[in-house]
DNA sequence: GAGGCGTGGTC
DNA sequence: TGACCAAGCCT
């Protein structure tokens, strides 16, 4: 038997939203599915406060979805450079140019076809759909696993097949008939700001009377963790070779870590001299000094990364460089570039390469 | 269906 | 300091 609706969950948690949730937030308040869209896939594994500037410079420079459909991909992923997960850029573009193209740069309307465009799963298509168009749809991100998870007291990790079946189920029965936007906001709103992972603020939750980690004190153990792998650890040698005005970076493979961006030139760890000695003959240029970095090791969610640097000092031999090759996957760009030193700052590096080389740079010049 | 995929914050 | 995780999706 259901409680009486004006003091159902989805009925709470509305009220509470519109007196307490988050009403201010970039994307909010605009009803443009582009800007929606663009929101979410950010969000996508991503805070609040880490998005908001992306999602601000992304916008100025891509005002619509065919701007953005427009722009070559490495424009994009110069914008994205920072944000992670890199293959969201990707198919953040890929969407772009389906939906100019197929919908004539109008984004659809209903779940099943937002969730058949790339990037967009199922609970994306449903937050685009209600913000955007005010659909009945449900959400089940990481906010949502975690309010259900405590307030229906769901044992197991949230991430499990069995386990996100039963939440999608509930997600899919709490659903309000009307107030959608609010009731998606507001499930979100409570997620992030009063029962977080972490000190939850239980006394303010609107539905704290039925929250059955509340009432059994068991707030710290749900949502079940996910069960943890030892990490597996990757090395490798980058080569950086420049000379006192540009610097020779790589375009990576589209699939795989830090996928379609720029970084250094990868060698075996053991074998990096050799590999520096043959780049720079490709390159047509000697080397003048090469310095052995202290190893950098950084902690991925996955998996370790340890990083050795050969900085090479090189000199040109011929005042012109040896031909890039391209790249299959990027046609419109070079598979090697010489880049400017000043602009390190702006290039789609990955966040570790880019603070190594603004500190090798610096200490360079 | 399980594994891969970034970065920064929190404790 | 290392473990853990955040507005998930794709392969």
């Amino acid at each position: 038997m259901n409680p009486p609706k004006e003091f159902s969950f989805a009925a709470r948690l509305i009220a509470w939203q519109k007196s307490q949730g988050r009403h201010d937030l970039p994307w909010q308040g605009t009803g443009d599915a582009y800007r929606i869209w663009l929101s979410e896939i950010m969000l996508q594994q991503t805070q609040v406060a880490t998005v908001i500037p992306y999602f601000r410079r992304f916008l100025a420079e891509f005002p619509t979805v065919t701007a953005l459909a427009q722009a070559p991909l490495n424009a994009v992923l110069e914008r994205w450079a920072g944000l992670g997960y890199y293959a969201r850029a990707r198919h953040l573009h890929r969407c772009a140019q389906q939906v100019a193209a197929a919908y004539g740069g109008h984004f659809p309307e209903t779940p099943a076809e937002l969730a058949a465009l790339p990037g967009i799963g199922r609970s994306t298509a449903a937050a685009i759909a209600v913000f955007a168009f005010g659909t009945r749809a449900a959400i089940l991100d990481g906010n949502v696993k975690r309010v259900l998870a405590r307030y229906f007291g769901i044992e197991g990790f949230p991430g499990s097949a069995p386990v996100e079946r039963r939440l999608w189920a509930l997600a899919e029965s709490l659903l309000p008939d009307a107030d959608l936007e609010a009731y998606t906001q507001g499930l979100m709103d409570l997620g992030a700001t009063v029962c977080r992972r972490s000190r939850p603020v239980c006394e303010n939750c609107p539905v704290r009377p039925e929250c059955v980690a509340f009432r059994k004190g068991r707030q710290v153990d749900l949502p079940t963790p996910r069960p943890r792998k030892a990490l597996p650890e990757r090395k490798t040698a980058m080569l950086l070779l420049m000379d006192e005005h540009t610097l020779l970076l790589e375009r990576r493979p589209a699939s795989g870590i830090w996928g379609g961006l720029l970084s250094l030139p990868e060698a075996d760890w053991d074998a990096a001299n050799q590999a520096a000695d043959a780049l720079a003959a490709s390159h047509g240029c000697r080397i003048l000094a090469r310095a052995l970095l202290p190893e950098v090791r950084h902690a991925f969610t996955h998996f370790r990364l340890n990083i050795r640097i050969l900085s090479c000092r090189a000199e040109h031999f011929h005042g012109e460089r040896a031909a890039s090759e391209g790249h299959k996957d990027f046609p419109d760009r070079l598979h090697q570039i010489w880049l400017p030193r000043a602009d390190v700052a702006k290039a789609a590096l990955p966040a570790p390469v880019r603070r190594a080389l603004a500190a090798i740079v610096a200490e360079d010049s």
